[in-house]
DNA sequence: TTTTTATATTACGTTAACGTAATATATATT
DNA sequence: AATATATATTACGTTAACGTAATATAAAAA
């Protein structure tokens, strides 16, 4: 059931500088088994999946998770071909992973509550001074 | 201007086992700078303020943030004393740091709606299968 | 065909954030 | 005084996540 719209191709330097991380790490998430792109020869072809993945990847960075964190995160996204176990077993990552990041939201707007404090303090230190 | 209220003290240890991290971890958090705590003879003497500290670094470690970053983020707390162009850098810190709390706190819906979706369809999954 | 240029593959180095003994020191207990 | 217990101080080890050459290989250009 190949889909009928074309699809792109990237490489690893293209990648590297559309999305402003080095080729170093690009191959390093491969070899930590969290992308899989088809090879041409030797050149690592990515598709638009790969690319949405790498995506991903910055992104939960960003939010602290661990490499390893990640690629069970990662593995969450294809689901589509698993049994009913392994369904249930999805449910119940997914579900953790849902309350970890509500936690940190709620630690986020406890940090941000401080800053604001912290703010008003400093800008009535300056008009006072 | 000694406050008037009972003044609490707590040892390493103590910190250790109420807030759940390693004493090493306490003493590396010192050895950093984070922490400043005053001594009786060699055993370390945390105030109330020092354990409040030791909170707000769990909080931001969770969040992502390395020791250097908590670091400057705790000094952020300690503006009582400071003078107008330090206090004018201290806006600029908080700022940022802001900002950067924002973000998070963006991407965290991302990555939380994504992944409501993708109970769902693991729930259709299992109610199908 | 020789030379570039692009991509890849070892492989050793680095930083952060501690872990893990092993050892020292001081206070408390017997 | 001798032993036990609590806290501290080196100091070497560890894991994650790459950085940084140095070298290889293959396709493209001269």
């Amino acid at each position: 059931m190949e889909s009928s719209k074309k699809e792109r191709f990237y490489t690893v330097p293209e990648l590297s500088r559309e999305l402003g991380l080095t080729e170093r790490a690009i191959r390093f998430y491969e070899s930590k088994g969290l992308l899989a792109p088809k090879r041409a020869g030797n050149t690592r072809i990515f598709s638009y999946k790969d690319r949405a993945r790498l995506i991903i990847i910055m992104r939960a960075k960003k939010l602290g998770f661990s490499l390893n964190g990640i690629k069970s995160y990662l593995d969450l996204y294809d689901v589509d071909s698993n049994n009913r176990k392994q369904t249930e077993l999805g449910l119940n990552a997914v579900d953790e992973r849902i309350n970890f990041l509500e936690e940190q939201r709620d630690e986020i707007k406890i940090l941000l509550a401080d800053l604001n404090e912290i703010k008003h303090a400093l800008v009535r230190t300056l008009n006072n001074g």
